[in-house]
DNA sequence: TGTACATCAGTGAACGCGCGTTCACTGATGTAC
DNA sequence: TGTACATCAGTGAACGCGCGTTCACTGATGTAC
């Protein structure tokens, strides 16, 4: 039964220990903090026994962030599972910066990382995304330019959760970020530069 | 005239050469080869020199991210002084991606560096942007909730910039990105979602 | 059921590296008299 | 105009550090017979 834990010789499954030492590092002391001698440190066992699990450091960044995009498709869709209405969607955009607030460390690995864009598992990640949002947008947005609105849905949700990460909107707060994002979703859903004069609360 | 390139002992202006070397180094491999010492080295000065202008490496980062917002702004500015339509919106989220795209590493320093988000150089860009942004909204968007629509728009500007920084969005060709995010500004501003069925061809 | 052996997952010493930072120093500059 | 001196901007040796990675190794596991 290798996949248990146990004696001090065997780890059982250092790969997933690694992980697991890396997501710690990465949200207590950044990315920089993320070696592969640290790791084996915190997962108490030597320096080189990672290697047996990942080749070099990068393909564990991959694997971690990997692990993020696919952490982060649960997230949104328990979110909500189908969003069709613009509010809906302002529920899945809170979704996403909540999940980047909270994981902020890897969420910069996922994104912010000079990393091999051509690795597969990201591109599965991108894919995936990608169609999560394109589904959002035929829904709610059915009359739609698709592609067009599906770039634009992620990117505005993409560029809250990095300003907000990056302290440039107020983040204090889960509720103030929250209200901020229904509010910024809303403005721009009744998007008057078209029809100037027409009111702009918010409807559904 | 201590401003002038001379000699072997002084330098002349090592201030300004650290801050050139560092934004060579950002560009050419990226932030984690941006240290003190290789910019010495590439500046043609001692390992410690830099000392007697930047009291650590976070200074010199902080010093590159100034300059590159100080650029960020000249950049938009010079690509629409006073934008006021929609399409010249447009333009200036060209403007804002191209800019990423033709300084990713310090694009990246500017934003997703960990780097001390009180730093007052950095509430000051900060501040200058979201007045800009601003401004633009209430000439383009007379009648809409101001703050939203200026959270808004630099969002959606600010993801399209890493969404194309990071390879998820097709950005092999200038005029690729350029297209694309023209579609995606119009295609959000004709903003269906809340009269269905409206016709979703960009007007202007 | 017992044993030989291949395989696998770990060890730990060692390598060379570049880093940030300190320190006491020295050469150049410019100012006061 | 000439000189003494304070100040400033560099030097270069040295420190300790953690890193990625290699290597030959060894202890544990499980399978074939």
């Amino acid at each position: 039964m290798p996949t248990t834990a146990s004696g001090p010789y065997h780890h059982g499954d250092l790969r997933a220990a690694c992980l697991h030492a890396a997501r710690e590092l990465l949200e207590e002391n950044g990315s920089a903090a993320l070696s592969l001698r640290a790791v084996a440190r915190r997962a108490g066992v030597s320096p080189t026994a990672p290697y047996r699990h990942y080749a070099d450091r990068d393909a564990l960044v991959s694997a971690v962030a990997g692990e993020g995009y696919r952490e982060l498709a649960e997230y949104l869709a328990t979110a909500h599972p189908e969003p069709s209405t613009p509010d809906d969607l302002a529920a899945v955009a809170v979704a996403y910066v909540r999940f980047a607030l909270e994981h902020p460390a890897l969420f910069r690995a996922m994104f912010a990382e000079p990393c091999d864009p051509t690795n597969p598992q990201r591109v599965q990640a991108t894919a995936a995304i990608t169609a999560y949002v394109g589904a959002i947008v035929e829904r709610a947005f059915p009359g739609a330019e698709p592609a067009g609105m599906s770039t634009a849905v992620w990117a505005l949700v993409h560029g809250l959760a990095f300003l907000f990460l990056d302290g440039k909107l107020d983040s204090s707060t889960p509720d103030v970020v929250a209200d901020r994002i229904r509010v910024t979703v809303h403005a721009v859903l009744a998007a008057p530069a078209l029809t100037p004069g027409r009111a702009v609360t918010a409807r559904r």
